[in-house]
Formats: structure tokens, C-alpha cells, sequence
DNA sequence: TTCTGGTGAATGACGGTTCATTCAACTATC
DNA sequence: GATAGTTGAATGAACCGTCATTCACCAGAA
């Protein structure tokens, strides 16, 4: 027996899918849930029998949306033993990743910072996961011997996540590419390492 | 005689303070011009007669309060001329006046994203001057011999300022402060300046 | 016939903006 | 100095467009 809801499990998908493209367009406040609504081919009210509201569509999208990057990026980790190796799968991964998803991108950059704000109940459980990602390679490093001791994970993993996060929105606002990803992702991580190696 | 309309400058520069408080404390899209108006103590339609629209404060705010923090930040780093004091100048007093105009702080980090989308035409001037400030710190510590050549002062600029960034985020939106200023600049500062010091 | 998922026009709240009106400060006239 | 006339900054109630949300209705499946 084929599941019959999953006209319904499609429908979810394609409102997500038209949400995220249309609120990269004109970010959440500007976007108009029947913009939504005629991105994914569906009625204005049907957004409603899968979603409690605008703001849920949101919130649900980063949910969803986040636990893909998370995957996809704690797989590119894997891949290494090395610590500092590790790091720099992490920056070109976050670089590429958010390279292919720009629109996905957009919507991080600008309405993570409200999120954190205006749903102040929603704590953003994936995006944290995400952050301690580099701070768990990190600490795995000095363990190892490899980074300094005195190095400050909690500090570390922000200016880390900081400056690719900056470095991605570069890409995403700006028009004329001067650097390629791998250039920007290697010269990053190559400031955090030189920085963080052992003597 | 008195200036009996320097009332008007006065009222200016209420609603900008009154705009600050309120935009920090709900973003951009949730605060009602009628609560900035209350917050200025003046009439709704008393704003109107100095902004064009609500957006027009937004963007007043920043030219205005930009300038100031740019003026301070030029006086800060002229008192080294090392490149590398200099540097670490710039992210101390980066940090510091963050945390000194924290309403200031949260409308940069928030609006500032926004402002790039949904205000194409306004092209944040101010905002590249200042991120300008570190490339040419790192232009110049590459002429003195003191930062190796092969960094792109393109890239590091954005790489500096999104570490920065971020931090001066977790200091506004987090209550618990578990680094204070000082060491939160001295470990950016450094794992950037061991990265970038000529060998 | 009943039930379900879907529809989209209608609703109503909300809030940016306007504008008719007020009034304090200033000027001209005596 | 007193009085009348003029100005324009300031006011805030009301207007009006814009959506998020609802719900009466529909079509197809069982």
C-alpha cells in the first residue's frame, strides 16, 4: 500500500521549497503568504493545513532545512583524521554549501539575526549544533596536540563561523565574484591554523 | 538672539535617539513609527516633518551613528603606527564601542543584512569605509615587511570583520558574558596576526 | 452519501501616512 | 507697550491600503 498522504508530505515540500526562494527575494517581512502560495502551485489556504502560520513556515524551514547542511557537513568532516585537515573541510564545505544554496543562504544571513530576536521562545537549536561543530574539532586538536592549548574553543568557533559566514555573504550579495570559493576558503582557514598551530 | 529653531535640530536628533532605542528592541518590521514617536516624546506626524517615511529614519540612523563610529575608530588607530597595533587597536576598539552603543550594535547587526536586500539602492557608504579600515592596515603592514604579501587584504578584510562581527553579536544577544572584551579581542587579534606575520 | 483535502474570496486588524487644525513665537502698526 | 495679524512648526485623529488568516464551499474518493 502506497502511502496517499504523501500528496500531502509533496505539498509540505513544495511550500517550503517556494518559501525559501520567496523569502530570499524580499526577505520575511516583505514576502506575502499568497506570493507563497502561487510559487508552490497551491492555494492560499492550503499553506494553512500544513503550516499554523507565517512565522511557522519560517521557523519550520531552518528546522529542515538546517539538519540538511548539518549532515551533509558532518560527513565532509568525517572524511579526515587530522584536526587541522578536518577545519579545512569544514571552511570549504560551509563555503560550497552555501555557494549551492544561495537562496538558503540569504535567508540564514539575514533572518537567523532576527530570529534570535524576535522568536525569542525559538532557540535555534541547529544552528548551535552547527557552531559547536568547530569548536569539537578544535578541542579534538588541542587533545591531540596539535592546536594550542590556550586557545579559546568558545571564541575560536565564533570568529571561525564569523568570518566564513562573512565571507559567504559576500558571495551571496555581491554580484562581481573576485575570489573563488577554494581561494576564500583556503586563505581562511590558513589565518585560523597558522594562528591556532602548535608552536 | 537666540536660535529659537534650533527646537528642530533638537527634535532631529530625539527621534534618531528614540528610533535607535526602539528599532534595537524590536527590529526594523516590528517597531510601529506611533512607539518611536511616543519614545521622542512627540506628536506621530511631528517625524514626518523631519523623515520622509519610516525607512528614511532607518537609514538617517545609520549615515548618522556611522560616522560616529568611524570617526572613533580612525582616532583609535592613529595612535599606533605598527600595523600589527594597529590592528589590535582596531579590534579592541571595534568591541568596546559595540558594547558601549549596544542598541547601536543589534540595528547594525540585523538591519544592516536587511539593508543590503531591500534597500538596493541604498549603497551603505559608510559601511565600506569602514570595513576599508582593515584592508588598508593589512596593505599597509604588507609594504612595512610586516604581514606576509600573500595575504588578500580582500578576503582578510571580510574574514577580520565577520570574526569581529560575530563576537560583538554574542556579546549583545547573549545575557551570560563569559569572556570579557578584552580577552575576546587580544584571542581574535591574535590567531589573525600569528596567521598573517611575515615568517 | 460522507469524508477529506483543497480552494480562494472575504474579512478585519493593523499601522504608515496624511492633513485640517492649533498655537506659540514673531512682526508690524499704532 | 499694547494690539492685531501672520507664520509655520507641531499635533494626533482619521484614513486607507495591505495582508495574514479564516471559512463556506467544492471535488473526488471511498
Amino acid at each position: 500500500m502506497k502511502r496517499k498522504n504523501k500528496k500531502s508530505t509533496d505539498k509540505h515540500r513544495r511550500i517550503i521549497a517556494a518559501a525559501v526562494k520567496v523569502f530570499a527575494k524580499n526577505g520575511f517581512y516583505n514576502s506575502k503568504v499568497s506570493e507563497i502560495a502561487r510559487a508552490a502551485n497551491v492555494a492560499d489556504g492550503t499553506i494553512y493545513l500544513y503550516f499554523q502560520n507565517k512565522d511557522d513556515i519560517l521557523i519550520t524551514l531552518f528546522e529542515e532545512e538546517m539538519q540538511r547542511i548539518l549532515d551533509a557537513m558532518r560527513a565532509a568532516i568525517a572524511e579526515h583524521d587530522d584536526p587541522a585537515e578536518k577545519l579545512k573541510a569544514f571552511a570549504k564545505a560551509h563555503l560550497s554549501l552555501l555557494q549551492s544554496n544561495a537562496e538558503l543562504a540569504e535567508i540564514i544571513q539575514v533572518e537567523l539575526r532576527q530570529s534570535s530576536k524576535f522568536m525569542k521562545e525559538y532557540h535555534n537549536e541547529k544552528f548551535y549544533e552547527y557552531l559547536n561543530l568547530i569548536s569539537s574539532i578544535i578541542r579534538e586538536g588541542q587533545e591531540k596536540g596539535v592546536f594550542r592549548k590556550d586557545i579559546e574553543p568558545g571564541i575560536a568557533k565564533r570568529a571561525i563561523w564569523g568570518a566564513l559566514d562573512e565571507m559567504s555573504r559576500y558571495w551571496v550579495l555581491s554580484s562581481t565574484r573576485k575570489y573563488s570559493i577554494a581561494t576564500a576558503a583556503d586563505e581562511i582557514s590558513s589565518y585560523f591554523l597558522r594562528g591556532m598551530l602548535a608552536a
